[in-house]
DNA sequence: CCCCATTTGTTGTACCCTATTACAAATAAG
DNA sequence: CTTATTTGTAATAGGGTACAACAAATGGGG
C-alpha cells in the first residue's frame, strides 16, 4: 500500500513526466546488479541525452553510483555502469508476530545489514508492549535520531500478523493477537520520532513483496504467496502489484471453504483450508501437542529429518490437503508462481512430491505448468525485507522529492 | 487485452503525455453521462487551457461532443457540458456461445444499437461454420465494408466459451465447443476485411469487463463476476484492469475444489465448484434431464415461477452450493462487488436469500459486507457489450490516432 | 438599472523536459 | 595509423502544459 498523493491526480505534465522516468529508472536499477544506460535507452524508449540526464539526477542524489566503464571486448566506447547506492540510506524494519518480535536495518537493494530477534510466550497483549519491545530492537540495531550508523533511516515499515487498512495506518483486527482497530503506526511514531514515517503491513503481504522483488517470486508479473503459522494467509501480486481488496482482506488463503465435511474453523465456518493445513492440524495430524506452537513445529521437522514415520505419514496427508488449495488458487489465479512461505517454506522439502503429483492430477490445465509452487528464497528475512518495502515506497514513487 | 505497443516503453516523453491525456479524459467521459471542464480540471489535475486543448481535440476526432452551456443558478459563466459523441462509431461485436451466436452493433457509450440472434444445437462444431454464422448476423445487422449504415465500424470483437491467448487472437481451448488451438481472429478477419481488426475474449471475462464499465460493477476498482452455463467461470477485476493470468486461464472459479466427497468433475478432478453449481447439477438436482440444455434451464424457471416446491427445494440447495464458492472468492479477493452473470443471474430471485444468509455466516468479516454479491445488470448483453469493449479498446488507449 | 463578485473560456507567453543533431571520447578491426 | 563503432556531452529545437491576463456570462445587492 503506497502511500497516495494528497490529490489524487491522473493527468501528467511536465513535472509528473520527469518524475516519472526517474521512478521507471530507479525501479529498473532495482531489478537487475547493474545496468548500462543504453540498456535503459532500450527498456524506456527515450534519448541517451534524457537518460544521461535522469541517471546523473538519481547518482546526485545518493540513489545510484556510476562506475567506470568496463571494456567487454567489443568496439566503441565502453559504457559506464549503473547501480542501486546501497550504502548512504536504509529502512528500519519489524516483524510483530505471534512468537515473538524481530527488527532489520534493510538497504534499497532489499540487503539485510543487521537484525535482532526476541521470543515471546503466545497469547494476548496489548500493543504498548509490543512497541516496547520495537524500541528495544532499534536500540540494540543501533538506531538513534533517524539513522543507524552513518546510514539515513528513510521509513520504518511494519509487519504484523494481522488485516491493515490500506493507507498503512491501522491494525483492524489480528486475531492471535487479539488486537481490534489498533492505532499502530501512530504508536511506533510516537516513539521514533515523527520525522521518520511509519508504514504497516499485513505479514502474509509483505512476504509477498518481498520475494516478488528480490526472492522466489522475482520477475513475475502474477504471483500468489502462501504463508502460514496458526493462521494460514497470503499474498496476491497481479501485474507487478499487490492486491489488498477494498478493505485489507484479500489474500485470506485460510478461509477458502475445501470440506463441507470437516471441521469448525476458529472463524466459525466449517471446512476452511485453515483446518487442515494450519499448524495446529499438522501438530494434531502427527500426534503433537496442538498448542506447543513453532518450537512443537521444529521438534516434529526434527522427527521428520530423523525418518519418524508417522510424522512422514502425517506430512504426506498435511501435504495433499495443501494441494487441495493450491489448485484452488492456481485455477483461480492462473499465476507464474506459486511461493510458499512461513511454515509451508520449512515444511517443503517433506510435502514437496506430494504437493506436485496431485497438483498435476487435480489443477486444471495443471500438466502444462510444472514446477509453479516453489519454497520461498528469503527464508525467514522475507517479511522484514517486505516491511522495509513498504518503508521505501514513497521514495520508488518519487525518487528525489525531499 | 488490450493491445500492446510493438515496443513496451515505460517511458514518458511529450507526445506520450498527451496521449495519456487524452485517453484519460476520454475514459472520465466514459464513466458519466456529461462531464465539465472545470471537473476535468479537479480529476486531472491539469490546468483550464489544457483540458480545453484536450476536450478540443477528442471532439475535432468526433470521440465527443461540447453541448451549450447549461445554466445551473450559481453565478459565473455556466459551464459547456462534454460527452461521448455515441453517433459516428461502433463496434461490431459477436458471441459464440454453447446453444447460439450472437452478434450486436454497440456504441461508444457502450449501448446495443442492434442486435440478432441464432440458436444452435449443442455438439462440437468447427470453428469455420461457426464464423459462418458471424457473417450471416453480421449481414442482418447491415454490416458492410467496414461500415453499419452511416456509422464507422472501428473494430471486431468476438466473446467465446473458451480459454484465449492474451493478445485476443487464439481460442487456447474450448471444451464445449470442442476447439483446441484455434486462430478465431484471422478466421473472422478473412470474411470481415483487413481493415478492421478483430478481437477475441473469453465469455466471462468480456462480461465481466462489460458489467465492470457499463453495469452493476460501475465504479468498482475490485470486482468478481461469475458466469456459468454448463461450465462455471468468471472474471476478475483489480484495480480497474482485468486479470487473465499467465496463460489466460485466470477466472477458472468452476473448478475451484469445494468437496473432496463429491463427483467426478470434467475436467478429471473430484468435487469441482462446477459440479455442485454447474448447469447439470442444477437439472439433476431438481430431477430434470441434464442433457436439455438452456431449454431445460429455462423451463426450470419456469416451474419454479409456479412454485414448484421440489424445483424450489433444488434451486435453495443450489444456492448452499454457490455460497460455498462465492465465500471462497470473497475471501481471496475482499472484492467490493460480486456479480452474477449468465445463469446465475437467471436464478438469482429465487438463491438470493440462501446465499446472502449463508455467507453472513460463512465468509471471514462477511456480515460486515452487505450487498456485496448482486445480479448483473446487462443481462444477455453484457457478453455483446463487453466484446465491444475489446473491440475499442485501441482506441481507448490512443484516441486520436489513425 | 448598474456595479460587483464569481466562474468559465480564450489567448499569448513562460517553462519543463525530452528529442534531435553534432561533436568528442574511447575502444577494436583492419 | 585509419576507419568503424559505440557511448557521452552539449547546444538547440520542439511538444505540451503552466501561468497570467483578459473576455464573457451569469447572479447578488443596492
Amino acid at each position: 500500500m503506497g502511500t497516495t498523493a494528497s490529490k489524487a491526480t491522473k493527468g501528467v505534465r511536465s513535472e509528473t513526466l520527469r518524475r516519472s522516468n526517474l521512478a521507471a529508472i530507479f525501479a529498473m536499477l532495482r531489478t537487475a546488479p547493474s545496468v548500462t544506460r543504453s540498456e535503459l535507452v532500450e527498456a524506456t524508449g527515450l534519448t541517451r541525452s534524457a537518460v544521461g540526464s535522469l541517471i546523473g539526477e538519481l547518482v546526485e542524489y545518493g540513489l545510484a553510483t556510476e562506475t567506470g566503464a568496463q571494456h567487454d571486448g567489443h568496439r566503441g566506447r565502453p559504457s559506464a555502469m549503473a547501480e542501486i547506492d546501497g550504502t548512504g540510506l536504509a529502512a528500519l524494519s519489524f516483524e510483530i508476530g505471534v512468537d515473538g518480535v524481530a527488527a532489520a536495518v534493510v538497504n534499497l537493494r532489499g540487503e539485510v545489514l543487521d537484525d535482532a530477534r526476541a521470543s515471546r510466550t503466545r497469547g494476548p497483549v496489548a500493543a504498548e508492549p509490543k512497541v516496547d519491545d520495537l524500541v528495544t530492537l532499534a536500540n540494540l540495531l543501533g538506531y538513534a535520531n533517524g539513522m543507524v550508523g552513518d546510514r539515513r533511516i528513510v521509513g520504518i515499515g511494519v509487519a504484523v500478523a494481522g488485516t491493515v487498512t490500506s493507507d498503512g495506518q491501522r491494525v483492524v483486527m489480528a486475531p492471535n493477537l487479539q488486537w481490534s482497530d489498533v492505532p499502530l503506526a501512530d504508536l511506533v511514531s510516537a516513539r521514533f520520532g515523527a520525522g521518520v514515517a511509519v508504514t504497516i503491513g499485513n505479514d502474509a503481504d509483505v512476504g509477498a513483496l518481498a520475494e516478488h522483488r528480490f526472492g522466489a517470486g522475482g520477475g513475475a508479473n502474477n504471483m500468489i504467496f502462501v504463508g502460514g503459522e496458526i493462521g494460514v494467509g497470503g499474498g496476491i501480486i497481479v501485474e507487478g502489484h499487490r492486491v489488498h481488496g477494498r478493505s485489507g482482506f484479500a489474500g485470506e488463503f485460510g478461509h477458502m471453504p475445501v470440506n463441507p465435511s470437516g471441521d469448525v474453523c476458529g472463524c466459525g465456518s466449517i471446512g476452511c483450508w485453515e483446518t487442515e493445513v494450519g499448524e495446529r492440524a499438522l501438530l494434531r495430524r502427527a500426534g503433537f501437542d496442538v498448542d506447543s506452537g513453532d518450537a512443537a513445529v521444529q521438534r516434529l521437522l526434527l522427527a521428520a529429518q530423523h525418518g519418524d514415520a508417522a510424522v512422514l505419514d502425517a506430512l504426506a496427508e498435511h501435504g495433499g490437503w495443501m494441494a487441495i488449495g493450491l489448485a484452488c488458487l492456481i485455477n483461480v489465479f492462473d499465476p507464474e508462481i506459486v511461493v510458499m512461505g512461513g511454515m509451508f517454506n520449512d515444511l517443503w522439502r517433506y510435502v514437496e512430491d506430494v504437493v506436485t503429483s496431485d497438483l498435476a492430477r487435480t489443477s486444471f490445465g495443471g500438466q502444462e505448468r510444472p514446477g509453479v509452487v516453489v519454497a520461498g528464497r528469503l527464508g525467514n528475512s522475507a517479511r522484514l525485507i517486505g516491511a522495509a518495502e513498504l518503508a521505501f515506497q514513497p521514495l520508488l514513487n518519487d525518487p528525489v522529492s525531499a
